[in-house]
DNA sequence: GATTTACTTGACTTATTTTGTCAAGTTAAT
DNA sequence: ATTAACTTGACAAAATAAGTCAAGTAAATC
């Protein structure tokens, strides 16, 4: 499975652009893309939106990769990882649920 | 299904405990407290900890819980909060095979 | 083998978010 | 009307995340 930063990396070399275009052209500092496609640092969400923008890549699918990894990383520690993660979804379902009963 | 802040407020009405009482005994503010009952505010981990063990409650259900939750709320806008939640366990599993891989 | 180019790294500053505190407020019982 | 239990809101403090800059590699080119 690819992670989010060898995403972002591959994307960018598909364009054939280099980190100070990209940095020039997005207004964010080279060094700082250069930390998230090392794995570094997480972009923000604005930044994912404008690099898929850029990249002319599916924007969902990497969001849904920033957004997974953001919840792995806080649950690096965890025991009981796992669980957690059933139980989230448990949750989610009963929401969407009691949402979908108020309309 | 109950949440984490329901949860809280009957382990600690079960034990027949003020939330002065808690909040001397812990050190926590009891506004605080009262907060964390009504899931105005979300407890530190150690905060868990603490609570779990003086209303002499299941440490990891609490944690799972409280975790979850936590998870749950980061993802309160997402729109495909299921897919990122399913993704997530991908990568979970994929991170703890090459744990084990290298053991 | 010195320069240039593309990228990386680390230390530091700034910004944002989370957590804690306190005083005032509500509710219900006495 | 007082007291007791709890709640609320505004603010301060602490922790975490994001951004910046200068110096550092590594490989290609002159």
């Amino acid at each position: 499975m690819k992670s989010f930063h060898e995403i972002l990396r591959e994307s960018r070399e598909k364009n054939g652009l280099l980190l100070r275009e990209v940095s020039s052209k997005l207004q964010i500092d080279q060094a700082l893309i250069s930390k998230f496609e090392s794995g570094n640092r997480k972009p923000t969400r604005a930044q994912v939106i404008q690099l898929a923008r850029y990249y002319d890549t599916d924007k969902e699918e990497l969001l849904v990769q920033w957004m997974s990894e953001k919840v792995v990383y806080e649950l690096r520690n965890e025991e009981f990882a796992d669980e957690i993660l059933k139980v989230a979804e448990q949750k989610m379902r009963y929401l969407s649920k009691s949402k979908n009963e108020k309309a």
